[in-house]
RNA sequence: GGGGGUGUAGCUCAGUUGGUUAGAGCGCUGGCCUGUCACGCCAGAGGCCGCGGGUUCGAGUCCCGUCACUCCCGCCA
């Protein structure tokens, strides 16, 4: 008989019975009635219940055993009489009666149970992950993680793409966000940077002649975590193609998603390919956000015009000084209280705006301060631009167009939730398209790239070298989920004459160009197919399928928001000789 | 870096207007229990009420500061 187990905690079943087995795994739970026992033995796979009583000789040793240690036990499979059947366990017609049992590992107290669903504060289940990994959900997460990364794999390969291993070591390149570095003990004064993405190697290995690439690729950015972005690293489905359009990567990606998803969606409705197209500009106006989430059935509106020069002094006033004014329909908000309007002005404070005005329609006649100052012809379009009902309500964002976007944008996902109007078990993708290539940095007064700086311009370099920069659009391209962004791609920009202007209005002179990129400016220069690609996140992916809200969730041993290894004491102190080695010395700007 | 929330037993939480010795469930220890599957019953141990300062006759409770965790903003091409 095999040392640990002749089957494992899920196998039993009344075929088995009269058998001898052998099963080794957790103590689940134990059940001590004295001269009985019961212990619910799990494994990877599942449970089974084995049973002994007071006349064996193992019965005491058992009985000292805490939950989660570790025993192998051997004994005689019997069928369960009806009355103790448990129809809730797949083994629950039988269990096994223990007449062998070894100690393989105790356990000590337990700083958090396995067994239930309670919940946890996170730095204990991020200390004892591994025990926090056991549980139920957690385990059935990771299990999801790697079924959902095989399929994409098949998926992929199937589609003629070839996976490949790029560095994490390479070069720090000088935009997007904050680098990892590494120091170089060959180079002192040098460092290693850590890809924030493949992006260099992905073109240039369609610069190399490969065609159709993609990797399940780790990429590591020094950037302050979200409930959706883990510190420190995460993983990408980074993929490239050459000789494509924006189409033939949009028709090369969508089936994957969408097979993907529909495969582990469950009862969930999945958007069938092709997915909506949303111009960037559109999605702004209509939904607020770049990322809308489109499970959300209401539509912004641009109603500038009708607040402008009426008797809403306020919004008129605003508009003469550059303000818009955005709607966001409440359907079915007329009839509630007047304190649901007022909270959702306080709401819109709160998130440092100026507030929210509102129209609530109850049984046709239009109320609150907005209706009655700008008049009833006025009130009138409007309830027909917006094709309001005889009680549903309305909100006014009121300032610069991108602060009214923004807050247009916010109201209309609280809206949403709060008259819960969001179709429910449903996936819904869309692509959000023509984004611009610049934007204008505020902070550093400068134009600087908005998305990536490798992004091939509409209209090519005419474009660069004739329209004001900020209107210049980008063949640039995001997917978007339930209001999560899962991917950013593009098609990518081939000529180095392209690339040094579109850096040059960026503000990188093209001897610093050179000399930032010159694997690829080079490559440029030797025959460089057209290209382009994206990449979907793929810790996003599985936190949606497993309808996680937090991506922690979905990793295995992840940081905590401050970018800490609470189970293996990441980041640590190194000592003198290590830092001698590489030309390091730590001192203390505070001193 | 900024804003919000939370912090009471190993864990989840309750704790009234500031008032006697800070409670419950789970877990833990001991005892009883031969059909449980959230087993049951009895007993017990376990508290720097995050930390520091202040107000007060008196602080878990009020005030100030600070720390930890978390959510959001900044940041994330």
């Amino acid at each position: 008989m095999h040392a640990y187990r002749t089957h494992t905690c899920a196998d039993i079943r009344t075929d088995h019975v009269g058998e001898t087995v052998r099963l080794s795994g957790w103590v689940h739970r134990m059940r001590d009635h004295g001269n009985l026992l019961f212990i619910d033995l799990r494994d990877h796979y599942g449970l089974t219940q084995c049973v002994i009583d007071a006349d064996k000789a193992v019965f005491k040793e058992i009985e000292a055993q805490r939950a989660e240690s570790v025993i192998t036990v051997t004994g005689k499979v019997v069928k369960r009489t009806p009355d103790t059947v448990n129809a809730g366990l797949p083994t629950g017609e039988v269990e096994l009666v223990i007449k062998d049992c070894k100690l393989q590992s105790a356990a000590g107290e337990l700083p958090m149970p396995v067994f239930g669903d309670q919940e946890y504060p996170e730095d204990i289940r991020l200390r004892y992950r591994f025990l926090d990994l056991r549980r139920e959900k957690m385990h059935a997460n990771i299990v999801l993680r790697n079924k959902v990364i095989a399929s994409i794999r098949k998926r992929m390969w199937n589609a003629g793409f070839q996976e490949f291993q790029t560095p994490i070591l390479t070069a720090s390149s000088p935009e997007g966000a904050r680098d990892f570095l590494v120091p170089s003990r060959l180079h002192p004064g040098k460092f290693y940077a850590l890809p924030q993405a493949p992006q260099q190697f992905k073109q240039l290995v369609m610069m190399a002649g490969f065609d159709r690439y993609f990797q399940i690729a780790p990429c590591f950015r020094d950037e302050d975590a979200r409930a959706d972005r883990s510190p420190g690293e995460f993983y990408q489905l980074d993929v490239e193609m050459s000789f494509v359009t924006q189409d033939d990567v949009f028709a090369a990606i969508e089936p994957v998603i969408t097979g993907v998803f529909e495969e582990f969606a469950g009862d969930r409705k999945v958007t069938p390919a092709p997915y909506p197209r949303i111009p960037y500009k559109e999605a702004l106006l209509k939904y607020g956000s770049d990322k809308p989430d489109l499970r959300n059935p209401i539509e912004i509106q641009d109603v500038t015009e009708i607040f402008r020069g009426s008797g809403f002094g306020i919004f008129a006033k605003m508009i003469e000084g550059g303000a818009v004014v955005r709607a966001i329909p409440a359907p079915g908000a007329g009839g509630l209280a007047r304190s649901f309007f007022d909270k959702m002005n306080d709401w819109a404070r709160s998130e440092g705006y100026a507030g929210l005005g509102y129209i609530n329609i109850k049984d046709g006649s239009p109320g609150g301060p907005i209706a009655k100052n700008l008049g009833e012809d006025r009130t009138a379009t409007l309830r027909n631009q917006l094709s309001l009902g005889d009680n549903d309500g309305v909100f006014f964002a009121c300032a610069k167009e991108a602060d009214a976007a923004r807050l247009a944008g916010l109201a209309r996902g609280k809206i949403g939730l709060d008259l819960d109007l969001l179709a429910k078990d449903e996936f819904r993708f869309c692509w959000i398209v023509d984004y611009p290539l610049f934007e204008y940095d505020e902070a550093e007064k400068k134009i600087d790239f908005s998305h990536n700086p490798f992004s091939m311009p509409q209209g090519g370099l005419d474009a660069l070298e004739s329209k004001d920069p900020l209107d210049i659009l980008a063949y640039q391209y995001d997917i978007v989920c339930n209001g999560v962004e899962l991917s950013s791609g593009a098609i990518r920009n081939h000529l180095p004459e392209i690339m040094l202007k579109a850096f040059g209005i960026a503000g990188y002179d093209a001897e610093t160009v050179e000399k930032e990129f010159p694997g690829m400016l080079n490559a440029f220069r030797y025959g460089a197919p057209p290209h382009g690609g994206l990449a979907p996140g793929v810790d996003r992916i599985v936190m949606l399928l497993a309808d996680e809200p937090n991506i922690r969730e979905v990793i295995l041993f992840p940081m905590n928001q401050k970018a800490e290894d609470l189970m293996m004491g990441a980041p640590s102190g190194v000592s003198p000789k290590h830092l001698r080695e590489l030309n390091l010395r730590i001192i203390d700007l505070d001193a």
